[in-house]
RNA sequence: GCCGACGUGGCGGAACUGGCAUACGCGCUCGACUCAAAAUCGAGUGGCCGUGAGGUCAUGCGGGUUCAACUCCCGCCGUCGGCACCA
């Protein structure tokens, strides 16, 4: 370092130190993890890997520079820290480019890729680029198309034909990617329809109920809560109804629903099917055929139209059918109505209008009778006939079953199981389980994702290739084509193969899978991105996983989490992995809002630009500027008020451990000792200040409270700066608590600290300046000197009837006779009494006495 | 409509299992340094009353429990997020 360049780096200059020391890091390898060490206790620090968009913004830096200050915290407790990176590189945003603007899309891809490590690296985050995945390659997507085939043989992939959700522009979606009232395609805001087509599956519903238990993680409650809540166990009956002989047709078909009150059975009035049932076109009698298909095309178009209100008219059409309630072979009408959804339970109902709200509306609209079942607080069951006015729905255990031949009288709990029991007997239901959840759809008739490796050919028809032929690769250029239409049946050579089990002509599957796919897995591939023989090395697989500590939004709740969860649980089930969660801990930080409180996006024109911050303030300031802004978890609209304090604050940390004998010309106080203290016990002040700090933010950083971490250490360089220039400025224990503030600092600041590690080694003649031997990120976390910390008086606050009076210093462990003898000769206090007796005098712990008046 | 989170100075926010409300930072006011400005440093800074000591009110609103409530309970209001007729 020239003399020059001292000199101006004397001063703090952010910009002038960091890239240096992100250099020096990556020739010590701080960031490169040997997965085979056993010597000290594993950490796998895992933050959603990101789309390559090619620009980072801020949202970016307050994701995963936190996350970064933790694994360095973690380091330094002695723990070997696996912080991988990589990219989330199929997806729309790049195929849609390249429809545009005529680019190729991996070519557009790998450029903003290549951007995006630089402005990755100006973290200064310790990630592992040695384990990095970049899911667009061919090396990476062979592994979905190997699962999905493996999925494929134990049943867990499958084809099949069913209505989907259509996007016009994207095509099929999955059903957690259709949002809003209005059924809009997630992507591109379009309103999504209903399609019949045959489709590829993963069966997730296998699954539902071991992804309700989240015993064994410690993931927020909000999202347990919401995944909980989209899987959507309910438990009731299925009961099967027979349809009942007539002019026009004999009878006898079952036509089963499920309901969650089977006890409300004797109160069905009515049938209701969704106008895609299959026994639709068999129930409808030839009178009402051209009602029915009339409604049946409506029905159909209506998710095309505006259907807003979940409260809007009933609508609904009779079938000229009859089906017989199986408990009392009541004969009860059918009708079609699109209040009953196709996908969920058997796409049937029994109504009981009495008791359901909604088919109490559609009873009243339509004329149908309705029958009091349930009694409730309003009405007794001695006036049951009495006219239903609105519909009661209540699982209140007082109340009783009425109108139920054998059952009434029984409260509605008793009766939910004499009913089941008495279907069971009879063979004409059962107890049953529903879910809300469905099974995941995966083909998307898109280019940019991973080929489906599956061949269709005319003597075999539908055959897996085999695994050995893998990947499939896509083709390098394709016409893209109408919306629609997979990309992939425009290329020829692609398409036309030969059946790998008759070697005749045949062709391949154009569809390609969910890019969901690519990270339902991700973390397992970073323990061994170049495995060729397998997607996860097992035995490596065995040491780290679960994945430790997992960062990112909670937009993921419904799908990336789950989708992981449910992946981790079938390649255990497939044998390829041991265990069974992914992430053991999951941490969701809120989100950074743009300037004008709107989610950032380029076409708001919000989107904020990390570099200049960092290029003005220097990538420590603005890291400890995001963690400093509130809790973590939090988010908000960004604004960069304040980060001046942050820089300010990082210079005070530069003259405190460079100068610290300094003053300041023109503050009286500067270099003077505070009244009453010599420099033993200033000393003694400042070690234990700098080792109860020690105490709070190893705390804070292991529980991610990060803004309070920063404040905690401010505290302490401020207490440092009162010092600066006295008796106890320079003294062992001014060093100490500079070395620890530094040490403390050192995960959220790594620049500055690093630089100022160096320069004090330096200074004491240790080494050359340059911290190749002893980087502050190598040194062990320090611990607490509860000796040190201890205080010995104690500044009690004093209460007269909860009113704070008066403040006493007293000695630590003081007996509470002698503390309130002290306490009620303070003159304040024995003004505040005017002369009262106290009642009694109340000390909560030696933290506080209030002492209780008439 | 259902589920969930949140509501504290001018602003971001702090307060552990009930125990000094407003830590830390921003902003603002005044002062020091300067020819001046910036930067830096120092003092002050919740509202109201008071020259002052001090008093009094205040954690969305209204009740309650308690010696003591931002914290617990009941009822409202508001903001944000999730779900969308799930039988």
């Amino acid at each position: 370092m020239s003399a020059e360049e001292r000199i101006r780096i004397d001063r703090y200059e952010p910009t002038a130190i960091e890239p240096r020391w992100q250099r020096r890091w990556a020739e010590l390898r701080l960031a490169d993890t040997d997965l085979g060490d056993t010597t000290r206790p594993k950490y796998y620090l895992l933050t959603m890997y990101d789309y390559p968009s090619g620009n980072l913004h801020i949202g970016h830096w307050y994701v995963k520079t936190p996350t970064d200050a933790l694994g360095r915290f973690h380091r330094m407790r002695g723990e070997n820290v696996f912080m991988p990176i990589g990219f989330d590189a199929f997806g729309l945003p790049a195929e849609n480019a390249a429809i545009k603007n005529n680019v190729d899309p991996r070519e557009w891809t790998l450029k903003n890729i290549d951007k995006m490590r630089g402005q990755l690296r100006s973290m200064g985050a310790l990630f592992d680029w040695n384990a990095e995945v970049v899911t667009c390659e061919p090396e990476y997507y062979r592994w979905n198309q190997w699962l999905f085939l493996k999925f494929l043989e134990a049943g867990l992939a499958y084809r099949a034909s069913s209505p989907v959700d259509w996007c016009p522009n994207d095509g099929t979606l999955a059903r957690e990617q259709v949002e809003g009232t209005d059924r809009h395609c997630w992507r591109c805001g379009a309103r999504v329809q209903k399609r019949q087509l045959d489709q590829w599956y993963l069966r997730i519903t296998k699954y539902a109920d071991e992804l309700l238990d989240f015993s064994g993680i410690e993931w927020p409650e909000p999202i347990r809560l919401m995944q909980t809540n989209w899987i959507g166990r309910s438990e009731g009956a299925e009961v099967v109804f027979t349809t009942a002989r007539d002019a026009h047709q004999p009878g006898g078909d079952e036509l089963r629903v499920f309901t969650t009150r089977p006890d409300t059975l004797y109160g069905a009035t009515f049938m209701v099917m969704s106008p895609e049932h299959a026994l639709v076109s068999k129930l409808t009698h030839p009178e009402q055929a051209a009602e029915v298909a009339a409604y049946i095309e409506a029905a159909g178009r209506e998710t095309e139209i505006e259907r807003m209100s979940t409260d809007r008219e009933k609508t609904g059409v009779f079938t000229g059918s009859y089906a017989v309630n199986p408990v009392n072979d009541e004969r009860i009408p059918i009708w079609i109505a699109d209040y009953v959804l196709a996908g969920y339970g058997t796409g049937a109902i029994m109504a009981v209008p009495a008791h359901d709200e909604r088919d109490f509306a559609f009873a009243r609209k339509f004329g149908l009778p309705i029958r009091r079942v349930i009694a409730g607080p309003e009405v007794s069951y001695k006036d049951v006939a009495k006219p239903v006015e609105a519909a009661y729905v209540s699982h209140d255990t007082k109340d009783r079953l009425v109108n139920s031949g054998p059952h009434s009288g029984l409260p509605a709990r008793e009766g939910f199981t004499s009913i089941v029991a008495m279907l069971e007997n009879q063979s004409r239901g059962k107890a049953a389980v529903n879910y809300r959840l469905r099974d995941w759809l995966i083909s998307r008739q898109r280019y940019w994702g991973t080929p489906i490796p599956m061949v269709y050919c005319d003597t075999d028809g539908i055959v897996p290739v085999p695994l050995d032929q893998l990947p499939v690769r896509l083709p390098d250029t394709v016409d893209y084509g109408g919306s629609g239409n997979s990309p992939l049946k425009s290329d020829a050579a692609f398409m036309n193969t030969t059946c790998p089990k008759c070697g005749g002509p045949a062709q391949r599957e154009t569809d390609t899978l969910d890019t969901f796919i690519d990270s339902s897995w991700y973390w397992f591939r970073y323990l061994s991105p170049a495995n060729v023989d397998a997607p996860v090395d097992r035995r490596i697989e065995a040491r780290w996983c679960p994945v430790d500590q997992y960062t990112g939004g909670s937009e993921h709740a419904v799908m990336h989490l789950l989708y992981a969860r449910f992946f981790t649980k079938a390649m255990a089930d497939l044998g390829l992995v041991h265990e069974r969660e992914p992430f053991k801990r999951l941490f969701n930080q809120g989100q950074i809002l743009g300037a004008d409180g709107e989610r950032m996006s380029k076409s708001r024109g919000n989107v904020e630009d990390p570099d200049k911050l960092v290029s003005q303030y220097g990538a420590d300031t603005v890291r400890l500027f995001l963690m400093f802004m509130g809790p973590w978890d939090q988010g908000g609209p960004w604004s960069p008020t304040g980060i001046g304090g942050i820089s300010r604050f990082l210079h005070r940390v530069w003259t405190a451990a460079l100068d610290p004998h300094g003053g300041e010309a023109g503050d009286p106080e500067s270099g003077v000792l505070p009244a009453g203290q010599d420099s033993a016990t200033a000393e003694k002040a400042l070690r234990a200040a700098a080792h109860r700090t020690l105490r709070v933010v190893t705390d804070e950083y292991a529980e991610l409270r990060f803004n309070t971490m920063v404040a905690h250490l401010m505290e302490l360089s401020n207490l440092l700066m009162r010092y600066r220039g006295t008796e106890a400025a320079g003294s062992a224990a001014w060093n100490e608590a500079v070395l620890l503030l530094l040490l403390m600092l050192a995960p959220a600041a790594p620049h500055i600290t690093e630089e100022l590690w160096a320069r004090l080694a330096a200074a004491r003649g240790e080494e050359s300046g340059d911290g190749a031997a002893s980087s502050i990120h190598l040194q062990p976390w320090p611990a607490v000197d509860e000796a040190a910390a201890a205080e010995s008086e104690r500044e009690v606050p004093i209460q007269v009837n909860g009113k704070l009076r008066d403040k006493v210093m007293v000695p630590v462990g003081i007996a509470e006779a002698e503390l309130e003898a002290i306490v009620l000769a303070r003159p304040k206090i024995v003004a505040a009494l005017e002369g009262r007796k106290p009642l009694k005098v109340i000390h909560a712990g030696g933290r506080l006495v209030n002492v209780v008046v008439r």
